[in-house]
DNA sequence: GTCTATAGCGAGATAGAC
DNA sequence: GTCTATCTCGCTATAGAC
């Protein structure tokens, strides 16, 4: 506790392209904007960064992480079932992306225009690809039925914050609005899994508890 | 039938056009590709259609009819019960999205980048929301229940298409494995949908059949 | 380390020949 | 209508004073 209160220059051109590039993306984002958006100037930006590039890849890559992380870390915890790893990773995407709502948009479009890179980046394939919970779930006979629950739990858990502003805009909801239907969704989505959890329980024999 | 084979200049522009916005975006397009992609000469966009803003928003537009027209028009079909108006959506949203990969992402971003002029333009949210269907789901007192089915529904259907890309690169699928799973995912859903059926039956009293 | 001024280039748009 | 050549501007990056 107790660091400095004003933040160093360097933290500070990171938060303000970290805003930038979350709202724009990397072609739309101007230096000019991340320079203004700091307060500072915008020589600052290559001195401390190299260009605009390198400061781009460096916040998507933390992002890539603090992303996937949520899904590494609970996978294989085995003092958890399922179901409450399931509620686990709802509630810290919740919590999340309440907070950083461009975050999942941001991600994607990198991925989109750079996959090959996405993929050999960060080992995150590996970890992922690699938990014992995921290598049960494609090395059984009923691969695609797990492939199709995973796309559709990741689908219910992290499309409405995909498409928040579409929503924003056709229910004319404001943002606290759809934050509260985002909060109750955490409910929604345990019961949910709960009434299909027969599905979900033959999907993954060795790790059920 | 028998229309001429060989398309006009204004038309080669406007399918290079859709192409290179879709894999891009608009920022990271440059007239340059579409120029180079159709065949023809960067100077014929700036003829035909003024300005790459201009291009861009004539594409923008089409797409954004093409994507919510499949809701429009089944939404109020009363011939058929609403599991039936679900599994339509479902094979209508499969079959574009098969054939374009890239729309929702593109919609996505432009709704993004854009909201205000989404929703002022092209009436998609009076058509929607102004919806028999749509306004019984709303004006019920469960609102908030037939929000959250609404997003589950969207999700499960919509998802896939959008992290196409990182399932292929996570999984190490072919374009043409996943497009099979997407395939075989539209009775994945229909069964899915039927058994949160009473769930749904609760949902829509005045529609039911 | 921080700033101002500017170099250098890439991109959209257009003039003008055919 | 279609092309080549070019104008112009806005952007990233950098030189150089402090």
């Amino acid at each position: 506790m107790a660091k400095k209160l004003d933040k160093s220059t360097e933290d500070r051109i990171k938060a303000a392209a970290e805003k930038i590039f979350l709202e724009k993306g990397f072609s739309a984002a101007r230096t000019r904007d991340i320079a203004e958006e700091s307060g500072l100037n915008l020589a600052l930006i290559n001195y401390y960064f190299r260009s605009k590039e390198n400061l781009y890849n460096i916040i998507m890559m933390e992002k890539l992480i603090v992303f996937f992380n949520i899904i590494i870390d609970v996978l294989d915890d085995v003092n958890l079932t399922i179901l409450e790893r399931a509620d686990k990773i709802v509630n810290k995407y919740t919590d999340l992306l309440l907070k950083e709502p461009n975050l999942p948009f941001f991600l994607l479009s990198e991925i989109q225009q750079n996959p090959d890179f996405f993929a050999s980046k960060l080992n995150i394939k590996e970890k992922l690809v690699g938990s014992k919970t995921i290598r049960n779930l494609l090395l059984e006979e009923n691969k695609k039925e797990n492939m199709h629950f995973l796309l559709s739990f990741l689908g219910i858990t992290l499309f409405p914050f995909i498409v928040r502003n579409v929503f924003e805009k056709l229910y004319d909801l404001t943002e606290s609005e759809f934050s509260q239907i985002l909060n109750e969704r955490r409910v929604f989505i345990a019961n949910l899994l709960t009434e299909i959890y027969p599905k979900v329980n033959q999907l993954t024999p060795e790790d059920n508890v």
